[in-house]
DNA sequence: TTGCATATAGATAGATCGGTCTAATTAATT
DNA sequence: AATTAATTAGACCGATCTATCTATATGCAA
């Protein structure tokens, strides 16, 4: 009796295995015992671990980005809260997990970006990604006069998500909270008109 | 006839190919190639591969905080101007190999900590030891007037490190210069009176 | 010099890696 | 219903992984 798989199962689940333990560290064999597929199966969706890998970045990057957008949309708030509303949300996803895990996109970067010429390309595109929502809504909250004009859009949004990224490793790194509320302090330093 | 080769030698070789490719995608063949050391004297310098990675993280984190603490008791800058002058000279350092390399405490925190035990000590220890410096320069800054008082030494340094470390991320998912520059000039609104 | 600890060399081992292959099963098409 | 295409299963393969083992060479102390 054969049994089947979707797809999106088999990404989301090598996505949380990914963040977990690292892309390298991650044996297919894992994969499939997680997944409960079996190796056919699983070198006929991907031509190969690779093609998966990339596959489950831009799947992380476009359901990161669908739920970025969600609440940096938000009704009732300005720009500004809006965007510490987000980071108080993903920070607080982190807490939950005991700081066990980190961003994908920042972990593959580490390991393959730079390398793997695929991946390279994959995590400047997903990076490109994830960073607009976030650029946009700095414009608007410029705009509105709800946040400091220092920084063009663009490199707010750089540094900004930048410093989120660097809590995230920080706060790996020791697992513990500390940097993700020193980050969150800053941030509204950043923001402030 | 038998090569004799320092232990220094093995671990600066190691950190370099660590930076570069990571720590699961260095095998210790690699190793034992680029170092031209025998597989036997590897392991007679180090009980296994995680002991070799540990001595290498502890080596970085030895050799670059002795580097930042050379800069940043530098005479004839203030505080506020040798925080800068270092971060100018880190991420200069980065440009010089074409983004291709990272943090070594960021690859690791990123492939092992809080997966391997004894990682997860290092990489919390040597967190710590690298940002000592800061915290103490940030200190004086704010006691000497030159650096705002908004947040306290520590978190000061936690945001500033972390800034940093997500900038080199940044900056090696699109293997390009705009988040370091972003970083800097973010940096100078952080500690700007 | 003798004796002993240490260092080097490299063959070898067993486990695991990513990936292929054939056969069996299921789905789709005519 | 018959035929073809797509999917699933899991045995299997060569390559590579970390680590050990034995033998040889070297440094040092008595």
């Amino acid at each position: 009796m054969n049994i089947k798989h979707s797809k999106e199962d088999v990404l989301n689940k090598g996505m949380m295995l990914f963040r977990l333990n690292g892309y390298h560290n991650t044996g297919t064999n894992e994969i499939l015992r997680e997944t409960g597929i079996s190796r056919g199966s699983f070198y006929n969706f991907f031509k190969d671990k690779d093609d998966f890998g990339v596959q489950v970045l831009d799947y992380y990057t476009m359901s990161t980005t669908n739920y970025i957008n969600e609440l940096l949309n938000k009704k009732g708030l300005n720009a500004k809260q809006r965007i510490v509303h987000l980071f108080e949300i993903f920070t607080e996803s982190y807490t939950k997990v005991n700081y066990k895990w980190g961003c994908l996109l920042v972990g593959m970067t580490q390991e393959l970006s730079g390398i793997n010429e695929l991946f390279t390309q994959a995590t400047g595109r997903n990076f490109e990604e994830l960073i607009k929502p976030l650029t946009i809504c700095i414009q608007q909250g410029q705009e509105a006069g709800v946040i400091n004009k220092g920084q063009k859009p663009r490199a707010m949004a750089l540094s900004i998500w930048g410093s989120y990224n660097g809590a995230l490793v920080l706060m790996k790194s020791g697992l513990h909270q500390e940097p993700l509320d020193a980050f969150l302090e800053n941030l509204n330093k950043t923001l402030k008109v």
